[in-house]
DNA sequence: AGAGGAGTAAACAGATCGGTATACCCGACC
DNA sequence: GGTCGGGTATACCGATCTGTTTACTCCTCT
């Protein structure tokens, strides 16, 4: 990660906390400038464009998430570490997704799919399809491809409830559902 | 459902097509005036606002899911219909949802929670789960409140998954999930 | 001492936003 | 044979959109 210069990271900050609350597309640069403390020059200079912020603020969110993951995973007694991506999830929606996933919603906001930033959140959902994928082998599962698959379908969908307060709660939910598909597995 | 005038069923139908597929920030009125072949005067006259066009797009596309997964459910045999909500919900998107689900992409559209379609938005979930329940009941289960909030989350996981192409087939992971669900409730 | 990077302030461009206004047309009903 | 609902066409409103430009200041590093 290059280094920003102090006022690239109020604009990144801002973008960040503007797109996530308000949508991508209801937030213009001229927004998150002055949110950010800083002219529109200044924003344009460090990132180019609209397009490269939303990129640059997706995968700085991506990059925050997987850090957290991997850090309460691996905090976790080694028969715990799959549970544990629940209770990770948990936790972070409790702090920053009140508004569901960060990067579904993006991908409702840009339907294009040459958009540079429908990459990030491609990337986004195959990286944690294969770190489960990696805790399930790890396990011991036998099927472990298809047990990520299970996995990455609770997560989403969670996820997604916790965003529209549909269900009390969600994780509980799919954390028990997750529970039963080890077990089925043997592990 | 009071009848549309031809020039409203077509504001209606281009309004749903275009904030389905673009999005609904990214849709102004004038397009779907030009798509409807309308002008602007008479999408007023008939919907009053971009707002409430946005709240009778919603209802009418809920109505049209609901209408479909109730005729699919009750075509199936006493004992699959808990299975057959997720063959309804996979030819349903193979049709209609290449991306994910129109109500959460709609609800990270409108992160005002007065915003009136947000009662639709939950209205629709509320609803889903509501029928889930009565088919849980039905089939006799013991704890049809539990089994309602898994396969509710079943049903959205597979659905926004779907819209990510992060899996191959969603449905028919949710679906095999689903009847181990089943299963382990003595189904 | 001087250069260059990082920043501010403010105006501008062309397009589009949601929404309104004026004026006209046509076919069905009474 | 008028009246009126439903519709058309076109122009306009102020605001906001992404993006650019010009002119200037401040700080740091050599």
């Amino acid at each position: 990660m290059e280094a920003l210069t102090p006022a690239a990271r109020r604009v990144l900050d801002s973008a960040a906390e503007l797109f996530y609350g308000h949508g991508i597309n209801a937030v213009g640069v001229d927004l998150i400038a002055k949110h950010a403390g800083v002219t529109k020059k200044t924003l344009y200079e460090r990132f180019g464009s609209k397009e490269a912020l939303i990129s640059a603020y997706l995968r700085e969110r991506d990059e925050r998430w997987r850090a957290w993951l991997t850090a309460q995973v691996d905090a976790a007694p080694p028969q715990d570490r799959i549970l544990a991506t629940f209770d990770a999830l948990a936790a972070w929606m409790r702090r920053e997704n009140p508004r569901g996933c960060g990067f579904v919603n993006a991908a409702a906001e840009l339907p294009d799919a040459d958009h540079p930033a429908r990459a990030v959140i491609a990337d986004q959902k195959h990286w944690l399809r294969g770190y489960l994928r990696e805790l399930c082998e790890e396990a011991g599962a036998s099927e472990a491809d298809d047990l990520a698959d299970e996995l990455l379908l609770l997560h989403e969908g969670a996820t997604v409830l916790n965003g529209l307060s549909a269900l009390a709660d969600p994780v509980a939910v799919s954390r028990r559902m997750a529970l039963a598909a080890l077990e089925r597995a043997g592990l």
